[in-house]
DNA sequence: GTCTATATTGCGATAGAC
DNA sequence: GTCTATCGCAATATAGAC
């Protein structure tokens, strides 16, 4: 991050820039997303978009980055608590306050994912990252709770929610993420239960 | 369907369109799909879309419609077996054995889904449609089972299918899909054993 | 009914004044 | 460093010949 701040001086519009991406590229998608919607957002006149980034993909690169930090962020938060059963359901309530947001524009890091995945350019990779962190926390998590099929678990746990994020999204309805939230909380205590190198059922 | 042939005389080239349509829509994505691709893939002149379809959007309206038909002609299919934990891991069969595609393109209905749901047109509403399909589908299957939470566990099968597309996809990896499918039929069979009315632990 | 040529629009990107 | 004016292009859509 050290020189990702270049042009100095000027009071953060690069970062108000990328901020203001990644909440508008969520809300509209990547591709009606248009540069003038951006600057809008961020307040900044469209054509000085160009001083700092010189072509849309690297801003939408930025705004990518933004978002991963956010992330990191929230991981760092989660590592605070004490155990990975409280760690992981700390995440299991975020996403349940979040559901409102998610049953309109669907989950941030699995929408852009979606959308990218199409593109050959490199941007595809950048969100590929920003979802594997998340990944490597959660198998960290079920690792440190003894369980030897840990990364297995991680991608079922992930997967579940980005598919019911895709669901909540689809059908407007910010309940079936409190649902699954509720069934996934019960499947991480069914784990603890069973406790370490029991890794054959599905829960 | 009676009327979905409207010109007549021409030798079908509405339904080549939207069977191409839906295809090159799978592949590339509503937004960066022109309708010279889509006319190209169909080998129809472009200008000559305009006499079948008035729009872009009634053209994309034309190949979920073709998406949602072929769905159908799954279920159908999958409908001629026996019981329902039969055409449950029939379907989870199916998803495998597409794993490579999915790991190119996504899930054609969830990626759909996805980028339209970012829409203020009808279109999200039709995508949406398809996607109940599946889920009532599925509801049936695990209601036949005993289930009395038939429903809760349709949207956990469906949730899960489409977050391991997902992650397929954005990884690249066919075999999370694999993997995740195997999760999921011993998931299938546990509910079997347990028997009806067993509406307590996540599986 | 089929196809070509073209009108129209909207966006990414640039030039250059301040 | 900041902003305005504008270029160039790609894509939807139309007009109209055959």
């Amino acid at each position: 991050m050290t020189d990702s701040t270049k042009g100095r001086r000027g009071s953060g519009k690069r970062e108000r820039l990328a901020a203001a991406a990644a909440e508008v590229l969520h809300t509209q998608g990547v591709d009606r997303t248009t540069l003038a919607d951006i600057a809008r957002a961020a307040d900044v006149p469209v054509g000085n978009v160009y001083y700092y980034f010189k072509t849309k993909d690297q801003l939408v690169e930025a705004a990518i980055d933004a978002h991963g930090r956010t992330l990191d962020g929230l991981i760092t938060a989660l590592d605070e608590l004490p155990t990975p059963e409280d760690r992981l359901k700390a995440l299991l309530n975020g996403w349940a306050e979040q559901r409102e947001l998610t049953a309109q524009y669907g989950c941030p890091t699995g929408t852009l994912a979606s959308e990218l995945d199409k593109r050959a350019d490199g941007l595809d990779r950048s969100i590929a990252a920003v979802m594997r962190t998340l990944l490597d926390w959660a198998e960290r998590q079920f690792a440190e709770m003894g369980r030897a099929d840990a990364r297995e678990l991680a991608f079922a746990l992930i997967a579940a929610y980005q598919g019911i994020s895709l669901l909540t999204n689809t059908f407007r309805d910010p309940e079936l993420m409190t649902i699954e939230a509720g069934r996934l909380e019960r499947w991480i205590d069914s784990l603890a239960r069973k406790g370490p190198e029991d890794d054959d059922a599905r829960s």
